[in-house]
DNA sequence: CGGCATCCAATTGGATACTG
DNA sequence: CAGTATCCAATTGGATGCCG
């Protein structure tokens, strides 16, 4: 179910394989904040209050394995650990852009 | 773009809004396929063998919901119905062809 | 042909409590 | 501060069968 998209009747389809990163619930939010500055869990958090931290965490996990965020630990007590764009994020960034503005096409249309 | 999602307003945030189109694990493939040109149910299912017709339905009918899809039924026997892309639906396809660009970036990252 | 209804499995999202 | 660990609720995805 998972790398077997060798059908020939599929496609060679992208979309498939990039889907993921966009299926989770906050993750272009996330990536959003991140393409604005480099940020620490704790204020990535504090910008996203709707979501909980565990799930911030498991998101982060995500990206970072999808290899478009990068996570920083200092060595330090307290912890302190920063996030940012890998360049693979950074070249997400347009798909970002693109669904902003499609997002104002929908209200044109709303209205 | 930079101002419009401050700290606070993350419920203005517009990914936020506009997510749940592509959040559906076939929406992407079924608004390429349209874009291509108009398919009935049943072409876009041979398309999409990986995809259960009565999923297919469910998809459909969301996208229709959000106004990206034309339903359109010809009252015949066996009957006939075509989907194609609405003027919202056609408004999305730049974000198709920007994550387009970005899985291709991803492959050559792996490489 | 193009559904719908039903039921079920899998994945995701989230609350809460605890920790180095 | 930035997490785990656990458990649970909700949503999604999918199989199967019937219908006009």
């Amino acid at each position: 179910m998972n790398e077997s998209v060798s059908d020939e009747n599929f496609l060679d389809c992208p979309f498939a394989s990039v889907q993921k990163v966009v299926r989770g619930k906050w993750s272009m939010v996330i990536l959003y904040f991140l393409s604005q500055r480099v940020l620490r869990f704790g204020e990535l958090n504090r910008k996203m209050p709707m979501v909980t931290q565990a799930y911030l965490t498991k998101e982060l996990r995500l990206l970072e394995e999808y290899g478009l965020v990068n996570r920083k630990v200092y060595p330090q007590v307290p912890p302190k650990v920063e996030y940012s764009l890998t360049p693979l994020g950074e070249k997400f960034l347009p798909v970002l852009k693109a669904l902003e503005n499609f997002a104002v096409d929908c209200q044109d249309y709303q209205a």
